[in-house]
DNA sequence: AATGAATGAGATTTCATTCAT
DNA sequence: GATGAATGAAATCTCATTCAT
């Protein structure tokens, strides 16, 4: 019986970190932020409710308010890769249909994340720290996608570049709240082939 | 003196009953329907806490939950005027600029209600009954635009249609997180200019 | 139209007391006095709940504790009509005769009064004033009943007094718990053939 | 240190959901079920508020409703004890006699208990899940009483056994409310002279 | 690191009572 | 004499958070 280790330690706080973010952004998402309370995600993540305040909250932030602003910032750190693979194709269409693809693929691979990122966009006054992502996706994905835009020959860069970007914003809102009712594979597939061939 | 009659009560209580409706809609959409208290609502409107249970509030369902119900089928309501007035536009262009200029200006004068529906359709398995509602609006609208596209000779109108319909949705979201920092009108006109001229 | 003379204004009162005192009684009586609300009341009533501080309740006592006062008081003193009628009776046997049988008749011709006598003779430290009312009645009764045994020439009529007034009290509840169940005429000849012949 | 085994949270459950009860218990027979308050309860027992609802309250059961029933299911049990008892009796007289001396000692030792079951059965529409166990207690003791009235060669046993179980729940309600006034002891051998010898 | 009993602030809700008409 | 909208104190109940082990 000897001790455990520090690097056993470490992979059973990760374990355990891990499995309360989980259920967190799930019913977070699902159930809405004030509507979920930290025994629901106790019992969803299979711990105790004591644990959860072990790995989240401090002396600025409660347990809660804790765990949504980790779960923003680890999830939103994800998207540095996508930009990363973005500068790594070669023309505007390329780039464009990568735009398109990810947009649809995020969506359908983490529908919890995009929902509560939604959820979340809409009450942005009360997570005041979070309004500057968002804002900041906003801001930097719309001249990005104008110079595209402008690149490829379209007429009125500036506002299609906005449509464009309203469009994958309203198919992923549609996609999350009716979701079985549409094919969103063919609308993928006619967006791709509209804009980037 | 003799007690007031009964028209006399009915407008005092259409009164109060409006002051309240009115201070929980533009409460549950800017924070959220789980983080307004009554409390809230009832200072907000003026009155005491008790009298919004003289007005919402049954057997089935609390104060709040009738509240929002109320809330969504008094508004909804409004959306029919809006189809009586489809119905009256000649050709298939004059439809569509009716729509188009209709999305727009119903989220510009009426943001606290659109931005409510938003986040209520992004709960919407919390509020069964209003499932209906949205899955309806939603199902409706799409093939009278797919209709109207292919009307006009689009040449992939049912596609067209839902992503159309995305857009407009989209922008929507757009003008309701971003608001300030769009210019609506100018994309309002870019819309009609392209799909309607 | 000439105004109602000062006749019609007390029958009028006289009517609207008497609606909400039956209306009470039954409430208190089936439901339990703090189980019963003024708005339950005035609605049995058929009045409106404002109505029932007009005539109950003052600067010492509330609208619903002066209701249960009244309706006691007021009950209580019929009580008299046959203390009046009991002596009259000639010899013990139809006294005792007399008893049982109003014992008996009492609580079927009057279920709702004695159901609320007995529930708050239970509670009897939340009405003091009752208190008098309702100890006065058992020392009262006692000896009557016991000179009464003692000349039919019963052995132990202290006892004897004290177990039937206990029985007739525990008949009386069991009719009003179980009601159905029981043949309370049957047991009303037993007795009186057991005591009184 | 390591968190307490399971054997310990169990024992400081049970102590704490004891001293709710017994606390519930008191306030309900002396005040009345709806004439006393949770917060009461918790003053009394010398807990917070909110802890009561860790142990009483479900989905179908507001806290109140569940500890009454809680008392209630938990306290009748105890009766079963006494069933066994009496089946050991040898002959009718010395059941007789078992079953005056529990009545009453059951009455003197617990007061509290007593005094809330007959409040209950007053109001017995209001608890439904209780009028099965009041009745049956009442439709269950009724033969045994007859039959040993028989089996001890009374005349007529059926209404013995009626008028019997009626005295001795009036002589408990009466001691319920006087107390004081009553010499319960004398009144006791009284009967066990009269019936068992 | 982990547990879950306990707390208490604050939310929802009820209802006796008042008051303008 | 009668009405019922309005109030606010007090009840019921929820839940984020703490803490002893």
């Amino acid at each position: 019986m000897s001790p455990r280790t520090s690097k056993q330690f470490e992979e059973i706080r990760r374990n355990s970190r891990s499995k309360i973010l989980d259920a967190a952004l799930e019913l977070f998402a699902t159930q809405g932020f004030h509507n979920t309370s930290i025994s629901q995600i106790a019992k969803k993540a299979g711990v105790a409710k004591g644990l959860i305040y072990n790995y989240f909250g401090d002396d600025n932030m409660g347990g809660k308010d804790d765990l949504i602003h980790q779960i923003v910032y680890e999830k939103m750190a994800e998207g540095d890769d996508f930009m990363e693979l973005l500068s790594q194709q070669a023309d505007a269409k390329s780039k464009l249909k990568l735009i398109i693809e990810f947009s649809f693929d995020f969506i359908i691979q983490n529908p919890h994340q995009s929902k509560l990122m939604v959820g979340l966009s809409l009450q942005i006054d009360q997570f005041p720290d979070l309004m500057e992502l968002v804002k900041s996706r906003y801001v930097n994905t719309l001249p990005l996608m104008e110079s595209l835009l402008r690149e490829i020959g379209l007429e009125n860069p500036r506002e299609e570049a906005i449509t464009i970007t309203a469009m994958l914003d309203g198919l992923g809102m549609q996609y999350i709240v009716v979701q079985d009712a549409m094919n969103i594979q063919s609308i993928k597939s006619f967006l791709i082939k509209k804009y980037c061939s």
